[in-house]
DNA sequence: GCCAACGTTGGC
DNA sequence: GCCAACGTTGGC
């Protein structure tokens, strides 16, 4: 099972807005970099859903549902969706400020590719985030 | 194939 | 609102 992280403007999409949903198509990606990861997403993965804008932070856990098909949105065949569900919202917000200021997630992408809208997290940095959040009975 | 111009993302 | 990072476009 591989970790992620989804990146959504809360005004255009937030984790209230999927919790409400219970699912959604990931949809709209058109950045290769972002489509090649996509693709590579296996139902049972899970991802850390992520505010920019508004928030700067890591608010749940989301898990994929469904492994990538043609993004309805495009009629390029080039990208793609994915979809997904909320897990859970965590209890205490991991901020990209505390991301910054701690050295285990100083190689996470979310710092060294700040642009990058679906990036992988790796296992341990999962962790991390995880112990941050306040979640650790949950690992 | 190089590179300048330009557009977008996202933090602050 | 500003600016850095970076992807894309288009001229040569």
């Amino acid at each position: 099972m591989a970790y992620w992280l989804l990146k959504s403007e809360p005004a255009s999409y937030s984790w209230e807005q999927l919790e409400k949903d219970g699912f959604t198509a990931w949809t709209g990606v058109r950045n290769y970099a972002a489509r090649n990861f996509l693709r590579q997403m296996q139902p049972g993965d899970q991802a850390f859903y992520y505010h920019s804008g508004e928030g700067t932070e890591i608010v749940g856990i989301a898990r994929i549902t469904k492994a990538f098909y043609q993004d309805p949105t495009s009629e390029d065949s080039n990208w793609v969706a994915v979809d997904i569900e909320p897990v859970k919202k965590l209890d205490k917000a991991v901020t990209l400020r505390q991301i910054k200021g701690e050295k285990r997630l100083a190689e996470m992408a979310l710092v060294k590719l700040s642009r990058l809208s679906v990036q992988p997290v790796t296992e341990a940095e999962w962790n991390t985030v995880l112990e941050l959040a306040g979640e650790k009975a949950w690992l």
